[in-house]
DNA sequence: AATTTCCAACGTCAAGAGGA
DNA sequence: TCCTCTTGACGTTGGAAATT
């Protein structure tokens, strides 16, 4: 049986045991092993490898601390392999439903290195509040992170930052000056077809509301401070207080929230499944990091009068949109997350490599030594 | 140049983890 | 217990590289 380890796993293997001059032969190196294999779970000390033909192989040591004497690696590096067939003798459960079992979690990527980088200091810590380092939009602004990022066709950045906040930013405007955050506010006792959202120009700013409903932004004004007391709303105009860009932006998302009303107006409960997914135009923003364009999905269709009925599949409806476009963010960070994860452990090993051949030439000038003092 | 293959990134679903 | 987050699996897509 052969024994398909990762590439690079296996060769930081090979090097390390071999490179001694006894050979530890205890691995099974296989010459045709697959580009990618994915590791499946983990316990420490012992790294399950999930092969392709539903096969398991326990790989201990790939990933450990450093060691402290070369004396201790040939052990630590053994390679223990067995057979999900060796181990599973059930024949009623499906290859599916087996690799489901075998796929037990295990803790985020970010635990992960959290964890090893309190074993290691080599290790460098995932950080929560990281933020990726091409992002156009300068982090002076605001302390809340961006989580994607979009561009307009008109050149401007629309972040999407955690806790629901849209930040613009103007291109060039390096120190954020020209940057707004804004929170959507999702009420449910917002008026079908209306959305609010908060802007602060400042990070100290009081926010100002805009009320989006029918394709125009409305500025709240507020004679009192009661709630709903004296407030009346007037339509912005563009080129307003000098924020021509912003609100230019202001207007696209009104129109992008009109059209998303309008098309939750028009779906039906038996047409929910298919929203997502059916031929309806997209809106299409441009990403600077990867230059593919990201869609926002808002159907626009012709407008209907609103049926009473017709509100709790609408409910359903935006609450499966919301799902699913958060969905696709964790998606997006959790690739960035384990990308970030498998280049850390593949530093830690190219690391190890190294301190791992450096103390075998260290035993070996040391053997040297004692067996020149001894003869 | 056209076709095929490979690969990376994506969106979605499902299930477990963990917090309120 | 419910809700949200996280992540593996799976299918799709588009671009790059290889092949015809």
């Amino acid at each position: 049986m052969d024994t398909p380890v990762s590439p690079q796993l296996d060769s930081s293997l090979n090097d390390s045991v071999t490179d001694g001059e006894e050979n530890h032969s205890e691995t099974s190196p296989s010459p045709a092993a697959p580009p990618q294999v994915p590791v499946v779970a983990e316990s420490p000390g012992v790294t399950v490898v999930q092969l392709s033909d539903s096969q398991t192989v326990q790989v201990q040591g790939v990933i450990q601390a450093p060691q402290t004497s070369v004396i201790q690696s040939p052990q630590v590096q053994t390679v223990q392999i067995a057979t999900v067939a060796e181990l599973e003798d059930d024949e009623s459960v499906t290859d599916t439903q087996k690799r489901r079992e075998i796929l037990s979690r295990r803790p985020s990527y970010r635990k992960i290195l959290n964890e090893l980088s309190t074993d290691s200091p080599a290790v460098p810590k995932i950080d929560e509040e990281k933020t990726e380092e091409e992002v156009p939009v300068s982090s002076a602004a605001s302390a809340s992170v961006p989580t994607s990022i979009y561009q307009t066709s008109s050149g401007q950045y629309i972040a999407f930052t955690q806790g629901r906040a849209i930040q613009l930013t103007s291109p060039g405007a390096e120190d954020l000056q020209g940057a707004q955050t804004l929170t959507v506010a999702s009420s449910p006792t917002l008026q079908p077809g209306a959305t609010i959202l908060q802007c602060a120009a400042q990070p100290g700013d009081s926010p100002q509301q805009y009320y989006i409903q029918g394709g125009q932004v409305l500025i709240q004004e507020r004679a009192g401070r009661g709630k709903g007391e004296g407030e009346r709303d007037v339509p912005v105009k563009e080129g307003v207080k000098g924020r021509r860009g912003f609100f230019f932006v202001l207007r696209c998302f009104a129109a992008v929230v009109l059209d998303y009303w309008k098309e939750e107006m028009a779906v039906t409960g038996d047409e929910t499944e298919s929203a997502a997914t059916g031929d309806i135009p997209a809106y299409q923003l441009r990403s600077p990091n990867s230059g593919l364009a990201q869609s926002i999905v808002m159907a626009a269709s012709p407008g209907s009068m609103q049926s009473p009925s017709s509100q709790h599949a609408e409910e359903i409806t935006r609450k499966r949109e919301v799902r699913l476009m958060k969905n696709r963010e964790a998606a997006r960070e959790c690739r960035r997350k384990k990308k970030e994860y498998v280049k850390c452990l593949e530093n830690r090993v190219a690391v190890l490599e190294n301190q791992n051949k450096t103390l075998i030439e260290e035993l070996k000038a040391l053997k040297d030594i004692y067996c020149h003092k001894a003869e």
